[in-house]
DNA sequence: CTGAAAGCGCTTACAG
DNA sequence: CTGAAAGCGCTTACAG
């Protein structure tokens, strides 16, 4: 009783302090598992995202550790590397209990195939915007305006002149709307979209489809939007392959602003990664609070800003 | 029964059938703490790392996961920020019998510190050469030669004609090796080796010490060797900054081919990161499996690799 | 080989 | 307010 409750009116100071100083010598360390089993409780959140690798997602863990630790959780990665079979495996193994909650970005996963987790009483915070309907599942979400960002970028370039702006986009994931907002203003502006969809949010990927939008013989884009910044960084690469002058012979802008970006100079949008993740962290923690009713999903959106560099 | 065992001769097989079909329609799923707690294991691996966000460990991190996850193990991570006391917090909640066995890059605690750990039966591999005594502590060890990959790649700038050759290092962790290797290369050339001493692994540290090597107005280095590839890109933006080119008016070099070396032209040190990961999990694993005996602890050292590029 | 019972180490709800 | 008992959901060792 003494090494549960912080206060013991009832036990004498002296004898208190006996018990807590042997407890100490002896190293008693309550045992995490039986804690869980008993308290119905696990103490850890899991981030499911699709690729830690990628340099975008190391800020927003520590975000999640930040809040997550002196609340006792601890924080548990799973990569899914944007496939809907990663995906499937993770929320397998989630409702096996594996996690009290979880903060997740899905790229193909639609509310259907989450709403087993609510079923379960695991809270989930997705880091993109609820398209729409959510049914009435208590699903929150943290995110930026990806698609208001990316027509903010696009008319950047328009307003320095560019006429020829492509897109190297993912298929899936953020890109998705990123692609919709870039679409709209080049619209509006009488220009036409231009897309070329890499298979993956990889340099590799972005370095392809950039030699493949540089093989083109006629109407060259003057301008590239990487939709996000390690596609921008692939395309980078790629025009330096080919002797193409950066931002000399065609501009390049990307997304997310990693690390990597301030260093070679990319014109990006910048999302405040660690801060998603402390904002999904302590939105996560809020919710797995024993009370009363369940309450409604929310929906958080956070700044971006358009951060001007040299590649542009 | 039908749940547990994989073959059940004395079930028929039509009842096996049904029995495994409702158990998919009803939704069923072990309870994973029940499971811990009776089996007295957690199926899950912690990784303790000074910070996710330095872009070496993301690919680690990968190489854990790629084998643990099929062994049916989840991943932790802790961020002791390279701060005892931050390694000591791991070290307590490990000791809760959060995980089942570690992996881990202590930049402070010694062999004594980790016994703790041993003596709960929570196994420990480390990822830097065990220097000396680890008693009889079966803790395995996977690493690269830090000192002798730090004196090649002296002995390469020697090469290269360089004779005033400064490092900026961190106090701790895998830099005091890589000194070691860079300071005997040096003398043993007949050189001065000359140490800027950076308070953290970021680029910004890295920054600050170089901005504080070019100050100097007199003997100033020709070539940099920075301890973590980190450290190095702190500097060339320093560089940059200052107005000195790179590699025409100094050499720079870094240590752990991070992504964005690649991506600045970096000559660096490879580590091969993903394959240390995914050796340390294979080890972990390993020595998780119930045996009779425990057997000592192995090291295991991996292949590192001098990368030519243009910054030196 | 099978099935029923014990028990992992806690926390929580409950009787005193 | 306190202390002893029940029980979380499994797995494992054991009797039949």
């Amino acid at each position: 009783m003494v090494l549960t409750k912080a206060e013991t009116p009832s036990v004498p100071q002296t004898t208190r302090q006996r018990i807590l100083q042997l407890a100490r010598d002896v190293g008693y360390q309550p045992n995490h598992p039986a804690r869980n089993l008993r308290s119905a409780k696990t103490m850890t959140l899991a981030c499911v995202i699709p690729d830690i690798t990628n340099p975008f997602y190391p800020g927003l863990v520590r975000g999640l550790q930040r809040m997550a630790a002196p609340a006792g959780y601890d924080v548990l990665i799973y990569d899914t590397d944007g496939v809907p079979e990663g995906e499937r495996r993770a929320i397998e193994w989630l409702l096996q209990g594996r996690a009290d909650g979880v903060v997740a970005t899905f790229f193909h996963m639609r509310v259907p195939d989450l709403a087993a987790l609510s079923r379960h009483g695991i809270p989930l915070v997705r880091l993109e915007s609820q398209n729409k309907a959510k049914g009435d599942l208590p699903i929150d979400s943290v995110y930026i305006d990806n698609a208001g960002a990316a027509a903010a970028m696009t008319r950047f370039l328009i307003a320095r002149g560019h006429r020829k702006i492509s897109m190297i986009r993912g298929e899936f994931g953020p890109g998705e709307r990123r692609a919709l907002g870039y679409a709209d203003v080049m619209r509006e502006a009488g220009l036409t979209p231009d897309f070329m969809v890499a298979d993956a949010y990889s340099e590799e990927a972005g370095a392809i489809a950039m030699h493949r939008l540089l093989a083109r013989t006629r109407s060259r884009a003057t301008a590239v939007f990487g939709a996000s910044d390690v596609l921008a960084l692939g395309a980078m690469e790629a025009a330096r392959a080919d002797g193409i002058a950066v931002p000399g012979d065609i501009a390049i802008v990307g997304f997310d602003d990693i690390p990597a970006a301030k260093l070679l100079g990319l014109t990006t949008v910048r999302q405040p990664e660690f801060q998603l993740g402390t904002l999904a962290a302590k939105v996560l923690i809020e919710r797995l609070k024993p009370r009363g009713m369940i309450p409604p999903g929310r929906s958080l959106e956070l700044k971006y800003e358009i951060i001007t560099r040299t590649s542009a």
